[in-house]
DNA sequence: TTCAGTTTAAAATAATAGTTTTAAAATTCA
DNA sequence: TGAATTTTAAAACTATTATTTTAAACTGAA
């Protein structure tokens, strides 16, 4: 592997594991057993290799949300045969599911984080292109489903799903200890339950 | 104004404006115009300062909701009375409108992204305690309101809720900018809308 | 007033951070 | 092969951080 890869590799690993700021170029030269100056010489600086390890996490992450939204409509044989609540699950299955296109629900919670923590960090260009072809069509796709929304309560209803899917996958375990219950961890449940809940709320 | 009270005043500004991480013990001294010692002294470090702020933002916020329940309980005279929609505004309200009682939504965001980043980090026992009081205390009252949920599914529907207004405050403006939408903010409007579609969640 | 306890002040300490520099090594291409 | 370019290595640089030290100032009670 090139040291750039080798980089980018441990990069990932180490920011997934501690978050972008509690990880020092060093400590990512080090795991990746290179040189501390090749950050810099490949990347320009270390937000530069956060700004590629962005690209890495979100364009997959929408890319898979359109792949499972075409894969259902071809399924079902046409736009007008899928169901709203195929819709949403391909919304959101890539957020709970994010080892299905390589990624994992850890560093998409640190970038989210790292987002509210620094509201005007640089997103890097094709990342917002690709959100917004994703919430174009999704909003697009929804309205022919439900006639009682405005596209705008549609883009508002489908951030409601992800901060609840976010959100819920941080701080189950938290929750579940302060109130005292210990529910057996289930992905495919939660999924489920999850997608029950924004279904309803966006059919009344 | 004692030195502790200008620290915290002034911590609690700057923690809103800029983060927990990206703010100097010496930006908190300089801007409360006291020594930079002081809060060593008067807290013991940067992270006990931080404790102290994390509680007189997150009690006033669990009590506020104490607070609006048993408001709507007393009004409706008795338990049996309120309906779910008040319920989960009680809930829900503390969070979108934290200035209700003396906070402001970007604290709270912060905090929540300082979890993400550090899943570890000591919340204060005090905290931790009322959290547990205010799960408790909706759980028990939902679940008399509905019959078809467990416990923890309650739980787990009150995280969606919570996850849902805190992602979306956050991220409603860069996701109508992205979209190409451009609504006028409209906080109560937002709030109608959340509990309008949270509660479908809970009641189907 | 005097004295013990508390608080503040200024400076130094120690550690870590991102980045840059300069030269050596490796690679590529004519 | 040989020159040009790209990549890597080691070290230094610059800046900032939280914390500690030591002494001075203040406060309130005997």
């Amino acid at each position: 592997m090139s040291t750039r890869d080798q980089i980018l590799a441990s990069a990932w690993k180490l920011f997934s594991e501690r978050g972008f700021e509690d990880v020092s170029v060093r400590d990512v030269t080090n795991e990746a057993g290179v040189n501390l100056a090749s950050v810099s010489y490949h990347f320009g600086s270390k937000d530069g290799l956060i700004q590629e390890i962005v690209k890495k996490v979100l364009n997959p992450a929408n890319q898979h949300r359109v792949d499972l939204l075409e894969a259902v409509v071809t399924e079902s044989g046409g736009v007008g045969n899928v169901t709203l609540k195929q819709i949403l699950e391909s919304y959101i299955r890539p957020v709970m599911f994010p080892d299905e296109h390589g990624s994992n629900v850890d560093i998409l919670a640190r970038l989210a984080a790292r987002y509210l923590i620094e509201r005007d960090y640089d997103v890097p260009n094709s990342v917002l292109a690709l959100f917004g072809e994703v919430f174009q069509k999704y909003v697009l796709i929804i309205s022919t489903k439900v006639d009682h929304l405005s596209s705008e309560e549609i883009l508002q209803r489908l951030l409601f799903c992800i901060g609840a899917a976010l959100h819920y996958q941080s701080f189950a375990a938290l929750a579940n200890k302060i109130a005292g219950k210990s529910p057996v961890p289930d992905r495919e449940k939660d999924f489920r339950e999850l997608v029950k809940f924004v279904l309803s709320g966006f059919s009344s």
